[in-house]
DNA sequence: TTTTTAAACTAGAATAATTCTAATCTATTG
DNA sequence: CAATAGATTAGAATTATTCTAGTTTAAAAA
């Protein structure tokens, strides 16, 4: 896999994942060291797309030895979510949780473990609902199967 | 609309509603003046149901003239989900509703006035989704269509 | 009835998630 | 390199919600 060279501030030279690199240019965000370290963590090596917390996102950085605020996290992913990088899901009251997978999909949560699981829109089909009304549009839906453990 | 006598404290004597009285004695909740009278906002005279915050129940009660605290109507109204007598929903981050219609439906969420219908659930079909894993079953289906004005 | 008691209520403090502010820093452009 | 718009930050502020611990009350017992 491609890295490209970027010059940072002073003679700090890093090694960049190209895609990542990319997709913040084509969202028109600087790619400055906070968003190139989480777009890391967000986006690189997670085939299957992650859902994370602003907070444990930013544990996450954290621990990876960058220095990001907790404020630049939240920026961060409301910006990647403005620029369809992510999107925002509410499985429980409280928290969101920023989803790397953008294409349409639905949710299956194991509310014992809290393990949440994508499900393909293209596998599901829903039937009935009632007609979009006029002058409006279905902006996206979501379906969200919460599981227990049996009786 | 049959009316109960229930004698309150001292001399106090209240006239109350005789399905709501039923439905917190049926969940085992004593009928204080603060749960018929909230239970009177939730339940009497909204045949289509209604979602509500706890914010706004709050300021219902008060402009009603009841004197119920905050920390009350957020425990009311966790009694009265866990019972069954509503179902705690969250469409935008920040803030649960509670919706007093606990039939199995879905919603319709209007992004621009913050709108939302109920969708009855056996008015619809959702095929495709993934059998329910050994040891699981199904606590709850949501779906939310969320719509916004066109283009 | 009155008494007793567990349950319920409450004000206010505390917490958790998120947003805001205003000062500082930096990626980009000229 | 210098200028500057955009980005980052610490910490304060806000919002929604929960907790604490003292008080009140509905229901049961006497
Ligand atoms: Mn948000
Ligand atoms: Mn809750
Ligand atoms: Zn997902
Ligand atoms: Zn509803």
């Amino acid at each position: 896999m491609a890295k490209h060279v970027v010059s940072g501030s002073k003679r700090t030279v890093r090694a960049v994942n190209a895609a990542t690199l990319a997709r913040l240019r084509e969202a028109g965000l600087r790619p400055t060291r906070q968003r190139l370290a989480l777009a890391a963590l967000l986006f690189d090596g997670h085939p299957h797309g992650r859902h994370v917390s602003a907070e444990a996102l930013f544990g996450e950085v954290r621990a990876a030895g960058a220095k990001v605020s907790l404020a630049t996290v939240y920026n961060t992913l409301h910006q990647f979510t403005a620029a369809g990088l992510l999107r925002e899901l509410v499985v429980d009251p409280g928290t969101s949780l920023f989803d790397t997978n953008v294409g349409d999909h639905h949710h299956l949560y194991f509310e014992d473990s809290g393990d949440l699981r994508d499900v393909d829109a293209d596998r599901i089909e829903i039937k009935g609902l009632p007609a979009t009304p006029k002058g409006a549009e279905v902006a996206r839906v979501d379906v969200i199967v919460r599981l227990r453990r049996r009786s």
